[in-house]
Parts: C-alpha cells; structure tokens; sequence
DNA sequence: GTTGCTATATCGTGATACGTAGTACGTGCA
DNA sequence: TGCACGTACTACGTATCACGATATAGCAAC
C-alpha cells in the first residue's frame, strides 16, 4: 500500500542498538547481530558491528570479558549503562514530542 | 556532577530532527537551526543543516515553498510526515524496550 | 570431504556530519 | 557614515562511520 517508502538514509545508530542488546545481559558479537536483526527486521553485517564494538569499548561504554572458546563476550559497563538510560530517556521524550506534534499520541 | 560522560559518538541525525521541527509547521532554514538547538540544546551548523534538507526535498519527505526575501522555507510533504510517524513510532517503541531492559521505566 | 553453521577479522567505498569561512542584506546607533 | 550585530544562506574540506563483501577458521553431521 504505501508507495515506496524511502528510509532516512542511513538509519541504524548501531552503537544504540548494541548497547540495548547488552543491556539484556553479557553478549558475543555474534549473538547480538542475531539480537539486533531479531528486534530490528534488519540484519547488522560484521563491518558495521565489530566496528562499532571496538569503539564502544575504547571509550568505556562496554567491556570485554574473557573469551570462551572462540566468542569475545561483552557487558555493559556501568558507564555504559548510565549513558543508554540518559539516551533513551531523551530519545523517549523526543519521539513523545514529534508524535504529538503530528497529532498521533503514542498509540 | 556527571563525571565526563562520554557521548555516543556522532548523534545527533540531522534528518529527524529537521523532520520534527518542520511538522510544527513550515519553516525556513535559520529558523529550524534556532529550534533544534532550542529542543536539544546542541546546535546544528550550516553546513549540517543544508545538507540534510537538499537531501531531505531529494527524497521528496520535504517541500521548498516559495521564497520570501531571502527565506527558503520547506513543508512536510505527505510523504514525510507518514514516514516520520512510521520512525518516531518505532522510536519510542525502541526507547521503551530498552528502559525495560535497564529496569527504569518510563518516567 | 564437503556442506553448513558459528564466530570473528579486515578492507574499501561511499555517504554524511560537522566545522569554518564567506557572502549579503538589513537595522540600530554613535 | 561608518560599523557592529543579527539574519539567512552558500561553499568547501575533513574525518567519521555505516555497510557490503570477502576471508579465515573451527566444529558438527552426513
């Protein structure tokens, strides 16, 4: 029905999407690309992960745990944590915001 | 207070918050500078700005009206403001997942 | 022994966010 | 009248980053 929808460019923001993924509990990369395509619809290929995990853990958002077998398994750093809550507090209310100005509540 | 909080990178996708100003109604450029920064308290250069609204009446999810003086002012078009329901949707649907997931509900 | 799944690494390209500088028009004001 | 300041847009350069593609390698099952 909807006529060809264009999407907004480039829309993932897979740092968001990974650190909600971890927030469910310690993950692997791999199992958070399953994660995130399962919540998503749409798959997250490994450039785009593993990129995006080697700069979270730079900057202190996530940790590495020692590896089992062949999986680098990461948490969310308490850091991490705090700074994904302030995120989607404000990601909340912005949402909240623009739906309310295009007259939909949020349903 | 907040000990150095690192932030996520690069956030700040230009074309939601256009999309968001303009579903107040039409504006012109300069005028969604000062209202994004006005809603998130981070302003949106020039150079940001411009790019993402050619980019934005590409795509056909906005409309330029006729110039006044020198005002360039752009509309939702149909199209956009269907889309942008549709992404604030998923948003806040995202953003409520994950505070779930952190045990903070939403306040 | 080869097919298929798990798991991670790496490279390259294109898109784009963002800062800086520049142009130009108008207004107030000393 | 000269200049400082706010408005409004343009143009350019750089660096970041999303994303696809490819590669590697272990492990199972058949």
């Amino acid at each position: 029905m909807t006529p060809k929808i264009p999407d907004l460019g480039r829309f993932a923001e897979p740092a968001l999407l990974i650190l909600v993924s971890l927030s469910d509990g310690p993950k692997h990369g791999y199992a958070i690309m399953a994660d995130v395509e399962a919540g998503t619809g749409r798959p997250m290929g490994p450039g785009t992960l593993y990129a995006a995990l080697a700069r979270l853990e730079e900057r202190g958002l996530i940790e590495a745990l020692a590896p089992v077998e062949r999986r680098r398994p990461y948490r969310l750093s308490a850091v991490g944590a705090s700074v994904l809550g302030e995120q989607l507090h404000d990601l909340a209310k912005f949402a909240q915001v623009g739906l309310k100005r295009l007259g939909q509540s949020s349903s």
